[in-house]
RNA sequence: GCGGAUGUAGCUCAGUUGGUUAGAGCGCUGGUUUGUGGCACCGGAGGCCGUGGGUUCAAGCCCCAUCAUUCGCCCCA
């Protein structure tokens, strides 16, 4: 019998406790940001019937990368890839009552059967952030807004990423106004613009003029060139510059100006995979040579609600993924120090264990986190377990201590203790967690 | 689904044109030290050289297969 591997499956993680502290960090930052624009959180169940997905989120996703198996009971059932599908479906279940705008959240885990890379794992966490029922683009502003505030609560200057936004409006009416392109070209196009800034600029020529039929290809590279060349969204051609989708762009620009966004960008090329985005799109893009990534991205599914049979509902959104989220924050050195979450280690001398136990019960009713090392070891063992533990701060109790009702409390990282009576102790660990830990939802 | 790279101790890796008993650093562990970790010194444990086949007098090293990890591609949150 072979040996049992201690791998986790491929593509997922095991989350050890130095690894889930940095989880919960994420998390939490996450968390504080989207509930300081008062969005609450919802979830839903892992497993959705197949055709959740079938219907809208693209072939690929569905056939190819969906993890998915037949219940006893003979239905297809597909564990979630994305939470979209599955909000929009809690959304149109209570379309009537629910209290709008709706602002929701979630922090699901998702899974798509793909091979593993950088930055793309099989299993992840997103961060799903929603605003149904505003139509105008006060509402792509918010999302947008909160993206922005996430990436400067992990620590981002406004140089280390940019906001990238487009709009699929504009792309459809380019495509088929502009370009006069078919539905099938329209296709092409629109792979061929995202993934401009991978080919040489050569390939995209002769790329666009095999997509073209020979009338088109006479004015088309002139027309793309156009497009292309333009750096902000006054460049556009004339034709496109009166339509109401670049208005709306154009607004949106204005809006976040005033609200001191400055490292948002117009982009044609962006275009997203999802079929469903209707309007207007945006990704945040690390900026870093290293790391010139797509971080994350999102924008409006107006369509999506109305699937599930109720009239439409205006819809705005994005997902932010906790592995390029973790990739970025290393790659710019923002990662904070790992330290445990428990305050002290009570490292016990001689027969004091008893004692110990009482003193930690009373430090716990103050709210101080304790874990009692109850081994019997030799102190200096102590001593290397909590070093090991990263736990901040240890406390000596020996009988001699408890009778005198004075213990030394030390300060791991800076080496230094004091003997302090209980009072002081308790204020000790507090200003600290106060001033150097933010664990409030920890 | 396609292509490249890599699998040797817990970790990071070295290992000569194939040659006898497979190495280092860190980590772990015991001691110097029965109430103070990180430093120092002295000991110790720990390897089916990913797995299976093949070539050879002889394989960690060469060949084939397979599995795993990883980086790209396709695609995309």
């Amino acid at each position: 019998m072979a040996q049992l591997s201690t791998q986790p499956y491929k593509g997922a993680r095991d989350f050890y406790p130095e690894d889930k502290r940095i989880q919960n960090y994420i998390f939490s930052t996450w968390r504080h940001v989207v509930e300081s624009y008062g969005y609450e959180q919802y979830d839903a169940p892992l497993l959705e019937p197949l055709e959740l997905y079938a219907a809208k989120s693209g072939q690929e996703i569905v056939s190819e990368q969906t993890y998915q198996f037949v219940d006893r009971g003979g239905r297809t059932v597909a564990i979630r890839p994305e939470m979209t599908p599955t909000v929009s479906r809690m959304v149109a279940a209570r379309r009537q009552e629910l209290a709008y705008p709706a602002r929701w959240y979630s922090i699901p885990n998702l899974w798509r059967y793909e091979r593993p890379q950088k930055g793309r794992l099989r299993e992840h966490w997103q961060l799903n952030v929603d605003m149904f029922g505003v139509e105008t683009v006060d509402a792509d502003l918010e999302l947008m807004l909160i993206s922005y505030d996430i990436m400067k609560a992990f620590g981002a200057n406004d140089k280390m990423f940019k906001i990238r936004v487009n709009s699929r409006r504009l792309i459809n009416i380019m495509m088929a106004e502009y370009l006069e392109l078919d539905v099938v070209q329209s296709q092409l196009m629109i792979k061929l613009f995202d993934k401009k800034n991978k080919v040489t600029p050569e390939e995209f020529r002769d790329q666009a003029l095999a997509i073209f039929d020979q009338e088109q290809a006479k004015t088309g590279l002139k027309k793309i060139a156009a497009l292309i060349g333009a750096k902000t969204m006054g460049e556009l051609p004339k034709e496109l510059l009166a339509t109401s989708a670049v208005q709306d762009i154009q607004a949106l620009f204005t809006l976040l100006r005033e609200r001191g966004v400055t490292n948002a960008v117009f982009d044609i090329t962006l275009m997203r995979g999802f079929d469903y985005y209707t309007d207007i799109v945006f990704e945040v893009f690390d900026t870093n040579p290293e790391n010139a990534r797509s971080l994350f991205g999102g924008g409006r599914y107006d369509g999506l609600v109305s699937l599930f049979g109720v009239q439409p509902v205006p819809t705005v959104g994005f997902g932010m993924g906790d592995v390029t989220i973790k990739d970025f924050l290393e790659t710019h050195n923002l990662m904070p120090k790992p330290e445990s979450t428990t305050d002290v280690y009570m490292i016990v001398l001689g027969n004091a264990l008893k004692g110990a136990q009482k003193l930690a019960r009373e430090l716990r009713e103050e709210g101080v986190k304790v874990a009692v090392d109850i081994t019997g070891r030799k102190l200096d063992k102590q001593i290397k377990s909590a070093v090991k533990m990263k736990v901040p701060f240890m406390l000596f109790v020996g009988e001699q201590e408890l009778q005198d009702e004075v213990f030394t409390l030390k300060d791991v990282a800076k080496s230094n203790e004091e003997k302090l009576g209980f009072g002081r102790i308790v204020t000790t660990i507090k200003d600290y967690r106060r001033r150097y830990v933010d664990d409030d939802d920890l």
